[in-house]
DNA sequence: TTGCTCCTCACGTCACGTGAGGTGGC
DNA sequence: TTGCTCCTCACGTCACGTGAGGTGGC
């Protein structure tokens, strides 16, 4: 129940994300996702909190588009920024937590930017595609053929 | 005016799409972007036609994540949907043409779902995008920090 | 003890990036 | 003739894929 446990292995993991093991072993190279403990034997345990890292790693590649460089710049802003919620260190300056609340809020302005371009091209391509499909069934149906039973409206 | 005339020079077109000259050079030598033309002195030249097409292989790589091997697929089904529609050539027998309208039909089925997948995806990315803007903007107050001036309502 | 999973090299691949060194066209 | 753009190698890079050969844990 602890999420900083390590009890996973890397074959659950990468199965879970669906990713390869391979994947995992470039990211802790890299020193993206290291895991949170290992057996005595010396293999990879992995734990939630690492699982989780793990899948917005994911999400940040295959949604957005980015390269791990860029990927290792927000995750350690958004590091910063909940150590900030755990309100313990009061240690930092203020000044310095400014500078951490001004750069998180700016990331996340430049994603909901570039995610919204996305969704915009993206609304456009269904509707691409769905006059390319009824232009295609006006084919199909001169030519006598019998494509799928009926579009999904989703 | 015609789309078949070979006019832009390779930096032209590269320009115009954001790729750089390189990508043109390699898409052309995996087959997949052939310059409609060149001039006496054996530089390339594109077409609008070309232009076209390499919008197109762009959107599939950055839109849809698809490989170059996968887009050579889509792309030559594309074509041979194309040819059909250019009355032309009877010489093709009917079963023929079944055969590439139901490939077609059935890789516009098989994009609009997968566009749908990440349309849903990148809906839930904003919803937790601004969950959190909302969250960074209320420890801002905290600590009177004064960020851009309103959330832009998309 | 037998599988299955894990480990570390290390070379291969895809989609280009990035010069080096040289030629073409308004 | 001078820039600017184009050309062809060819090696480099990023994010892994894919074995080779060996060790760990229920």
């Amino acid at each position: 129940m602890d999420p900083a446990v390590a009890r996973y292995r890397i074959g659950e993991v990468a199965e879970r994300a669906g990713v390869t093991t391979r994947t995992l072993r470039y990211y802790q190279e890299l020193g993206l996702l290291d895991p949170a403990g290992q057996s005595p034997g010396g293999s990879r345990r992995y734990s939630d909190a690492d699982m989780a890292r793990l899948l917005r790693i994911i999400e940040l590649r295959d949604v957005m588009g980015l390269d791990l460089d860029r990927i290792r710049v927000i995750l350690s802003a958004e590091d910063r920024l909940a150590q900030l919620r755990e309100e313990a260190q009061r240690v930092i300056p203020d000044s310095r937590r400014r500078e951490i609340v001004r750069e998180a809020f700016e990331i996340n302005q430049f994603m909901r930017a570039k995610v919204q371009e996305k969704l915009a091209v993206l609304q456009g391509f269904v509707a691409e595609l769905d006059g390319k499909a009824s232009r295609i069934r006006a084919i199909a149906e001169q030519l006598g053929v019998d494509l799928e039973p009926e579009p999904v409206s989703a």
